[in-house]
Formats: structure tokens, sequence, C-alpha cells
DNA sequence: TTTATTATTGCAACAAAATCGCATTAAAAG
DNA sequence: CTTTTAATGCGATTTTGTTGCAATAATAAA
């Protein structure tokens, strides 16, 4: 199933590289430079993530939140970093600090989720 | 407004004792000994973690999960500790690990939500 | 015990985020 | 240019959670 080169996909990136934070789906939305149904932005979205462009976060306000990889693989997101989530903008994005865990004996850690919620130095 | 008894709070509160872990809506609603209006079970929970009875983390998965409150006031819950999602159960539990952060000059930190997702001892 | 007050409930409607079915469009391979 | 099928647009649907409102019932007052 090779992927094709389309307007669709290259306005959605274009908006969240000009961000440099991760964007919810109605910001995306907002800022594309042409017009996209909602439905193909999210398809988009999650064809990226898939393929290791994009990665997502779901955040206490219960929206997904999606960020260009720069450390991620595409077999494997890298995705052991805290995030920060900013309520005035409504942005969030990848810290470079290290998430330091461990789990109880007997469990199975597979993937982290990890946001700290505040205001960024803009909106602070 | 000065709250009242009512079987609604008791079997819901019931539900999340024994579970001991945190629950979502649909899980609580399933387990209920007696049968409840799903908007009730919902105005229960949020009336519980107003009160500082529950307290509530959101997974990746996009649900709201209540858990009994061990360490928290009733005037701030302290959350500050890492959560542990279950995939195989659908239950989330506080790990008492602290999470240990720092934010970026200028950042201001207002709240954390930081989650382990993978299987529990018993699903592993 | 009886009555009054109003918090709580049930039910249906609503809202928001995200997905899905399907016919149509258009990349890109040949 | 023709063919193949990934990607799109549009509407319907699903999922999670909230809300308006009349009816019910917990609790305080009489
Ligand atoms: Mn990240
Ligand atoms: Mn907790
Ligand atoms: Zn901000
Ligand atoms: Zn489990």
């Amino acid at each position: 199933m090779r992927r094709r080169n389309t307007p669709a996909k290259e306005a959605v990136l274009e908006v969240l590289k000009k961000a440099g934070k991760a964007l919810n789906h109605e910001t995306v939305q907002d800022n594309l430079s042409i017009d996209i149904d909602r439905a193909t932005v999210y398809r988009v979205l999650n064809r990226f993530c898939d393929d290791g462009i994009l990665h997502r976060v779901v955040a206490e306000d219960g929206k997904q939140y999606f960020a260009v990889c720069s450390k991620c693989d595409s077999e494997k997101h890298s995705d052991n970093h805290f995030h920060f989530r900013c309520t005035g903008c409504n942005t969030l994005e990848c810290l470079p600090t290290p998430v330091q865990f461990t789990v109880p004996d007997g469990y199975l850690a597979e993937s982290i989720n990890c946001i700290i919620n505040g205001r960024c130095k803009n909106c602070a």
C-alpha cells in the first residue's frame, strides 16, 4: 500500500512543522492553507502516526495532540519524555526531559503518556 | 448545598472501593449492585471528585478513570504520582512513585497527568 | 409524625471528538 | 493515455460525557 503525495498531506504537515508544537485536530484544521474535509484531516493525521511521521499524545482535555517526530524511528516511536500542555494557547510541546520510572514487580510497561499542564512562556 | 446519602452514591463507591483500582464509567456501571441511570453515575462520580472522595485521571484511551483518594485532601487532590493503566483488564492504579520533573524557564506547571500503559500482574 | 425544602434521580436530548461506509477523484505506475 | 487503487468528500455513526426538566426522595423543620 504505497503512500501517495497529496495537497492534504502537505498542508497538514506544513501546519504542524510551522507550529513546532503539538496541535489538536481543531487547531490543525483552523490553520490549513487550503480547504480540507474534517474526516480527511483525521485520516491524514492517523496515517502520519502509522508511518512514524507524527506522534500522538492524549491530553487531560480528552483531545488528541499531534507533533512532528524528531527522535522517533519509523519502526518505533520514542516518546519517553515529558510533554507540556499550555491551557492558554492549546498547544502541547515535547520537553527534552526523559521520564524516569519503575513499575511494580510482575508488571509490564509498554508505553508512557506523561503530561504537565500549565502555562507556557507566552501565556504565563 | 449539603450532600445527601443515596443508594446511588453508596453503590458507586462500593464498586470503586472493592476494585481498589481506578475504573472508567463503563466498568463502574457494569459492576453496580443496583440499577442506576448512566447520567446519574456520571453525576455521582463528578460530585465525588468535587468533594475530594475520588480523583480523576484521563488515560490514553480518551476515557476518564476514577479512583478512591487515599492521600488526597478534600481541599486539594494530591496526584503527583504515576498511574499504571492495564490494557488487559481496563483498570488504572495509582503507583506510590512520585513524579520528578522540571519545566523550562518561564513556564508555569499547574498539574500533571502521568500514565504508564502496559499489563498488570494479573494480565501480564 | 407530618410537612416543607431542595438535592438527587431518570429520561431524553444534546454536544464534542473521532471514526466509518461509500461513491468519486486523482496520484502515479505502466 | 490508460489502468489501478490510495486518498478524498460527504453524511451517517459511534463513543464519551453533559444538560434541561419534571418527578422523586433525603433531610431538616414544624
Ligand atoms: Mn513527544
Ligand atoms: Mn492517583
Ligand atoms: Zn501557551
Ligand atoms: Zn490487568
